[in-house]
DNA sequence: ACGAATTACGTGCGTCCGCACACAGTAGGA
DNA sequence: TCCTACTGTGTGCGGACGCACGTAATTCGT
């Protein structure tokens, strides 16, 4: 009774996923970096041009458009970004990054990249990773 | 600014764990089936012949030592398993599946597998999914 | 043999999270 | 111009989750 392939990749994943997310989020606290949903979604953001509709942020960051709210709100009360009205549409908001949440977001990205760098690369060649990722984004082009 | 290959491989996990889980968590309850947290800790106790300690319990299973205790307690209570002291060591207490629960877990299984199947044969080839398997399966024994 | 350190476990508590719902705004047909 | 369907958003609520702690049992050094 072999496991097929699926499940085996799914397990795989759920068992990383369990293991690497903690002691990711340890470290990076550990150095005074922010929650990783603050970083997630600043980073979102930054990446597009610091400005976003909240929907729009919903999708691209990993949590759901309701939890995105409510970050947004601690943000905005951390002065890290900006609620605004979209003149276009009165039912919709964006989310703006302020200069701060910019310079916080740059200040945090190096302690994120070393942990997970450090995380995977002592757990997998650098060409492991590479076709690692490759087969990531395969799977998620596919969703 | 390319990103290294550990980071796009660490943002795969993410985001394919945040998108294919709910689905499949749907899916499943939808059919009937067991919470996925029952599932895995039967199927754990399964493999493991039907008996396991608490603790490495929750070595073996996705969630922590803590919540693995407050299912078990669930699972006790629905006559799925059953607590039994360890005689050679009274600190220690043992999850016994029961008749029910084995069954329950066998009827169960096919829905979980089809889910999986379904939802990652859809978006990776069969080799792709046997790569990444593998991949996955090299990382954490790296753990 | 006895106390200190360690281990296995359960629980109180606070946080994170998303579903279901409510509400305001928009679009479109008649 | 209404009236209806739909869309974008925020929020009440309850469940899932794990950390920190307490307790009981075992181990180990001396």
């Amino acid at each position: 009774m072999s496991t097929p392939d699926s499940v085996r990749a799914w397990a795989g994943v759920l068992r990383l996923h369990s293991q690497v997310l903690p002691l990711l989020d340890r470290e990076v606290t550990a150095q005074g970096g922010l929650p990783l949903s603050w970083y997630d979604v600043l980073l979102e953001l930054a990446s597009a041009g610091g400005r976003l509709r909240m929907s729009e942020l919903g999708k691209r960051v990993v949590l759901s458009r309701t939890r995105v709210s409510r970050i947004v709100d601690e943000l905005a009360a951390a002065g890290l970004v900006q609620r605004e009205a979209n003149p276009d549409d009165g039912r919709s908001s964006f989310a703006v990054l302020t200069p701060e949440g910019r310079a916080r977001q740059r200040a945090a990205a190096p302690v994120y990249l070393r942990g997970i760098e450090q995380e995977l690369g002592r757990r997998l060649s650098p060409g492991s990773q590479r076709a690692l990722a490759d087969l990531l984004e395969e799977a998620l082009d596919a969703g």
